[in-house]
DNA sequence: CACTAAAATGGCAGCGCTGCCAAATACAGC
DNA sequence: GCTGTATTTGGCAGCGCTGCCATTTTAGTG
């Protein structure tokens, strides 16, 4: 940490003012020529180029945004990054925001609204150009600071319901009256859910409200449930089917609300020596890799996470009017079901 | 986008001097109740706190770190989000970061040095108070930079080499070593590697460096192996094997560089009617969850991500001296070995 | 009750950059 | 060569806040 010479002008940071001033250029100048903004001659940008270099002069960002009262900087909230859809909606967003030079802030709320309020507050506080959140719901406070910041917002993976400014996403409640589908074509009848609790993750929720309406449409009662507390694993899961079987509802299949829950379903069923689907019908969500490529593929839906992180930068940047896009889910019918 | 008055003071932005004036204080006053530094009366907080709410005034860090030269931006560095240590990793700092009021600045660079040299540079812009990277193998302007910039550094995840400033991980070395003890152990003798491309992943190569080492020392030779281009996933895992074993080098034994891989691998050998360890043992890398509660666990080495990410974050912030910090990884016996 | 130490407060320069405008220079056309 | 226009450049205010210091107020003491 006591370096003297390590680095061009190790030390003290290069200001703008010291470019210009070794440059023999004003300090506009050499501001327009780092920039690619306003007119410059060819020299003039060559000389800039070569102090800076030479200094090893890195532009302070924070004062740029402060004289142009605006940053590179998109806040992205997700709910956790435990579950492989949030860092593939990061992964999505990366893919418009990088090119252009944006730089994601990002912040996890562990399905709290009160901790996205919070986290949304202090990252206000750094004026980015935009934020991206999941969901539709918000507190109050989180709503106002948002609508009153001025800000762009677009609330991801989730159209039902009231969006702030741009949503992107698709209808949680029709995904899952999809499944439900699926599975009363295929036969079944005798249907159990396993899920997180309600009240933590609301596009659970939403999938489980679309799923049951249309088990009640074809006069069927959802048979059982099991509602899991925590992070979304596989021990998880294969605990809650193990509860749930002991329940002795004499089930012939099982809605699991993620992927993850639903392979450690399998893995029960294996360990137990319950045939799949033959015995009971395995269902998740989300389209994991890892259950696409199991020896007996899950039936699943996959979910356009990516696209939708990709697509929702894309247009909260271009700057468009503020809209609703749906981006479609697969379902997936694999050999659990 | 066209509010009147949603929010409190919607459209313009509130300021620390319309919040003093409101409150008949001088700015300083204000910042110091705010930044709860400094004294101040019982009654004076009382009025700030009121007015700043009656206001919504949201403080602009961007003006206080220009004035105070210092962010609680925190910058970190991760080569992918589509392997789940990363992820993790950021889930560890987190636990951190948050609670001292840091935010992190994120970005991805894809296995390339070249990109994280841009990451790096661009963050820097915003004055980061530390920056989290992974490994030690960067390019020499992303050092110089680094070193130049004056920033605390936390390397992590590898502990073989030198580091800049904070070290914080395991020697990837012994990791690779550990596993090939087992596999000896265990008897087998013929054993291939499955991995990522080897100048892709500097921390995989390691552990097929430690990995090879010790067969060498016990005469023994890797007898094939399998590089993989692109992400990891189970799909790619089971595909390499697939090529793998078709070239009928006798194989008792595959040594995946994670469990991504290995669990396809897994996958190859129940479809293929291949017993598993009997026939062929399969041995991954990082303690996946789903590895770990598969009906047959999967023998793996439990990697210690979360907490590095967590023991970084916070002695980067304590500002201690440089360091190397060990944090153990665990060999988990599964039953494929 | 004057007198000092401590607590509370206000004023103001300046962090490093950008935006605006004016000045200087270059390039036209006649 | 000279005026008119386009292109380059420089100067400077100010973005909103913090740090420092001076000033005022309050509490404490003999």
């Amino acid at each position: 940490m006591s370096e003297t010479t390590r680095g061009p002008k190790a030390g003290k940071t290069v200001t703008l003012r010291e470019v210009s001033e070794a440059a023999g250029l004003g300090m506009s100048t050499v501001s327009r020529v780092l920039r690619n903004h306003g007119s410059f001659s060819a020299e003039t940008r060559a000389r800039v180029i070569q102090v800076v270099d030479e200094l090893g002069y890195v532009p302070n960002r924070v004062a740029g945004a402060l004289a142009s009262a605006g940053s590179n900087l998109v806040g992205i909230v997700i709910p956790s990054l435990h579950n492989i859809v949030f860092p593939d909606l990061l992964s999505g967003a990366g893919r418009s925001l990088d090119p252009l030079g944006y730089q994601s802030v990002i912040g996890v709320t562990d399905y709290d609204l009160g901790r996205e309020e919070v986290l949304i507050q202090s990252m206000l506080a750094w004026r980015p150009a935009a934020f991206l959140v999941v969901g539709l719901e918000h507190t109050e406070k989180t709503r106002s600071m948002l609508v009153g910041s001025g800000v762009r917002v677009a609330e991801l993976l989730d159209t039902d319901g009231e969006g702030i400014d741009l949503v992107v996403g698709f209808s949680q409640h029709k995904a899952g009256a999809a499944s439900a589908r699926h599975l009363l074509e295929k036969g079944y009848r005798r249907i159990g859910y396993i899920g997180p609790a309600f009240d933590a993750d609301s596009r659970s929720a939403k999938r489980y409200e679309g799923f049951r309406t249309v088990l009640s449409q074809s006069g069927i009662a959802l048979a059982d449930m099991e509602l899991i507390a925590g992070t979304s694993s596989t021990e998880a899961g294969r605990a809650a089917l193990e509860r749930l079987l002991a329940r002795g509802k004499k089930l012939d299949a099982v809605y699991f609300s993620n992927d993850d829950f639903a392979m450690g379903g399998l893995f029960h069923c294996i360990v137990s020596g319950i045939s799949v689907p033959s015995q009971l019908a395995i269902m998740g969500f989300n389209g994991l890799d890892i259950g696409r490529f199991a020896p007996q593929p899950l039936t699943t839906v996959m979910t356009p996470r990516a696209e939708v992180g990709e697509i929702a930068a894309s247009l909260i940047l271009e700057g468009g009017p503020p809209t609703v896009v749906e981006v479609a889910f697969e379902l997936i019918a694999g050999a659990t079901s």
